[in-house]
DNA sequence: GAATAGATTGTCT
DNA sequence: GACAATCTATTCT
């Protein structure tokens, strides 16, 4: 007898009533706060993103900051200012991708001021109805928490990738909507063991007991 | 479930 | 020419 389920056993992880076809995007003054305020707040926010495959959405379940000059963990460590990290050094509200090893693309988005090099790393997301397309360029169900627990994953998963380097996120294809969550925990970053003392900082932000997060978190 | 190796390319030295 | 804010398949237990 599965399948017959009241709304009393809905669990966390069920948003088949979210209608991301309303969302609205978050205005640029959300993005122009203290990093890690940015980083804290993005979970539970949604990443909805319009192509000609239709709109692909997924709510943000982690996150990480990254404040340069002065974190070395950062691109933008030490003050580096190259093409690649030059759009996190103008306003905020804006995608920062980069390739990693050579083959996957993360997806951050530019936070603070003008000037300062931040940017939040969006770690894992939970995919949201409709989930067809997210299936699709991943080629597997949406069932499986392996759709979208990593940043390389959710950026497979709903089409991100290159062209959106530097894309505006207050108005175009690609943007946040704001959404809550609960019972936010925090952490050191991973895989930054190059980042000397900096390796501690718990600036990684996730959902509790959500299982769409990347990797179980250490005590 | 945990540990390991191999893939593959833009960016910087 | 080295290396990277990772993912996947495979091989263990």
């Amino acid at each position: 007898m599965r399948g017959d389920r009241s709304a009393g056993d809905r669990s966390a992880g069920d948003r088949s009533d979210l209608d991301v076809e309303r969302l609205e995007p978050l205005p640029r003054s959300f993005y122009a706060r203290p990093v890690l305020t940015v980083a804290k707040e993005m979970v539970g926010a949604v990443v909805v993103h319009r192509d000609d495959r239709g709109i692909s959405a997924g709510r943000i379940v982690e996150t990480e900051a990254y404040r340069g000059p002065e974190d070395q963990a950062a691109h933008s460590a030490g003050g580096r200012r190259t093409a690649r990290t030059e759009v996190m050094w103008g306003p905020p509200g804006h995608a920062y991708m980069f390739l990693l090893y050579g083959m996957h693309w993360a997806f951050n988005v530019v936070a603070a001021g003008e000037g300062q090099p931040h940017a939040v790393l969006v770690r894992a997301v939970e995919p949201l109805p409709p989930v067809a397309p997210l299936e699709q360029r991943r080629g597997m169900s949406a069932k499986k928490r392996e759709l979208t627990n990593g940043p390389g994953k959710l950026c497979a998963a709903l089409g991100l990738g290159r062209r959106h380097y530097g894309a505006d996120l207050c108005g175009g294809e690609l943007y946040l909507a704001a959404g809550e969550a609960s019972r936010i925990g925090r952490s050191k970053r991973i895989n930054i063991d190059y980042a000397g003392a900096w390796v501690d900082k718990p600036w990684r932000f996730y959902e509790r007991g959500n299982r769409y997060v990347s990797v179980k978190p250490r005590a």
